[in-house]
DNA sequence: GCAGCCCCTGAACAGTCATTCATATTGGCG
DNA sequence: CGCCAATATGAATGACTGTTCAGGGGCTGC
C-alpha cells in the first residue's frame, strides 16, 4: 500500500547531502549508501538517489552504467577493505593466538560499530547482485572466516585454546561462525548514543571471544 | 536490468508446491514464505506467489486483504510462537540460572536451525510493515531479550555467573544482545547437510553461552 | 434441476520503475 | 569571442506493479 515513502513528500527543497562540492560520483555513492541502508536497495529509486544529491535521474548514467553497478561498486569496496583490515590486524598482533584473536575481534567490532551503514548494506543487499558478483563477495567472507579458523586451530594445537566440543570433537568452523555472527550484527543495534563506546564494545566482545574459545590465562 | 527473475522463464508448468490438497490459504502462506525467504519481499510479486500454488493473481484477495497483510500474518505468527516457546522453556527449567540459560539457548538455537526460512523472513522483512506492526514485533523482541537479561541478572546476584565487564561495570543488555545475535543468525548458514545436527548445535551454543557469561561449575 | 455460495479467472487500471535520448547548460582554452 | 567536451535535463519508452472487478465454473443442499 504505502510503498514505504516514509513521509518525505515536500517535493520542493531537495535535501542536498554533500557539504562541499565533491566530485558528483562521490556524492552519488554517499547518497546511495545512505538510502540503501535506510530503506533497502529494491525500493530506493534512481530518482531518490539523484534528488538527494540535487540532480535528476538521467545524470546517474553519466557516472554508472546502471543502478546494479552502483550497488556493486559500493559493496565490493567495503568488503575488500574489511578483508584487508582483518588480515593486517592479525599479521601485526605477534605470535600468540590469544593476541591474534583479540586483535581480530577488536578490528572487526570497531569497524562494525563505526561503519554501521556500510556493514548493513553489504550484509543485506548482496542478493541483488548477479551470481558472479555474489560469488566474489562470498569468497571474501569465507577468507575472513578462515583467518579466524586458522587462529583457533593454532591455539588448539598449542594448548592455549580449549574450545567447546560436541561428542568429543571440535567444530572450529561453527565456533568461528558464531563469533563472526556475534561481531557482525552489532551493526544492527549499536548506536553511539548507547551505554558503551566503540572501545568498550571492542573490549567486551574481545573478552567474550576469549571465553568462548576457552583461552587459558 | 534483470529485476531478479533468476532464470525461471519457462512460463508453462507452474511448479506447484503443495503435495496434498491443503486449504488454499495454507498453500499461499507456504509459497509466500518460501519466496520471501529466497528473494525478498519487495521483489516477489503477487503473481509469483500465486503461480507457485497453481493459482492466478486475483485469487490472493479471496484470502488476504493485501500483500502487506500476508507478510504481516506470516511474521507475527512466527514471532509470537518464538516468544511463547522461550518463555515456556525458561519456566520449565527449574531455579538454577545455568539451567535456565541452557534451556533458553537450546530452544532458541534448535528453532532457528529447524525453521530457518521462517526466521530469515521474520528478521529481514519486518521493515516493509507499517509502523504499528513493526512496533508490535519489536516489543516482542525486547521481551525475549529481557527474559535473557533477567536470567543473567539473577545469575550474577547469586554468584553463579561472572559475565565480562568493562571499566568495572557489567552491561548485561549488551551481553544478551551478543548471545541473541549469535543464536539468531545460525538460520543464515546452518543446513541439515552440514557437520552438526540440530542437537549438537544446541549443545555447542549452550556451552558457548555458559562460557560467555562465566558460569561457575 | 436449480438456487446459492465459494472460489477462481484474466482483463483492465492507475501507478511506478530503470533506462534512453534529444536538447540544453556549463566551464575551460585558444 | 567562439568552440569543444563534459555533464545535466526531463520527457518519453516499455515493462512491471498491486489491486479491482465483471464474469464464470463447480460444489452443496434441496
Amino acid at each position: 500500500m504505502s510503498k514505504r515513502k516514509s513521509g518525505r513528500e515536500e517535493a520542493e527543497a531537495p535535501v542536498v547531502v554533500e557539504r562541499e562540492p565533491r566530485a558528483p560520483v562521490e556524492a552519488i555513492r554517499a547518497a546511495a549508501f545512505a538510502q540503501f541502508a535506510e530503506r533497502g536497495y529494491p525500493v530506493v529509486t534512481v530518482r531518490d538517489i539523484m534528488k538527494a544529491c540535487g540532480l535528476t535521474q538521467g545524470a546517474l548514467y553519466n557516472h554508472f552504467k546502471s543502478k546494479d553497478e552502483l550497488l556493486h561498486d559500493i559493496i565490493t569496496s567495503t568488503q575488500s577493505e574489511l578483508e584487508r583490515q582483518c588480515k593486517q590486524a592479525v599479521a601485526g598482533a605477534g605470535d600468540d593466538p590469544r593476541a591474534k584473536l583479540a586483535a581480530f575481534v577488536r578490528v572487526y567490532v570497531v569497524r562494525h560499530c563505526r561503519l554501521r551503514i556500510e556493514a548493513l548494506v553489504a550484509n543485506r543487499e548482496i542478493g541483488w547482485l548477479d551470481a558472479e558478483r555474489v560469488a566474489d563477495i562470498r569468497r571474501s567472507r569465507r577468507a575472513i572466516r578462515d583467518i579466524l579458523v586458522d587462529i583457533l586451530l593454532d591455539g588448539v594445537k598449542r594448548g592455549v585454546f580449549e574450545p567447546p566440543h560436541v561428542d568429543g570433537r571440535h567444530d572450529l568452523k561453527t565456533v568461528a561462525m558464531a563469533l563472526l555472527d556475534q561481531c557482525t550484527h552489532v551493526s544492527k543495534w549499536y548506536g553511539p548514543g548507547g551505554d558503551l563506546t566503540e572501545e568498550q564494545m571492542a573490549q567486551l566482545y574481545g573478552d567474550m571471544a576469549l571465553r568462548m574459545v576457552g583461552a587459558q590465562p
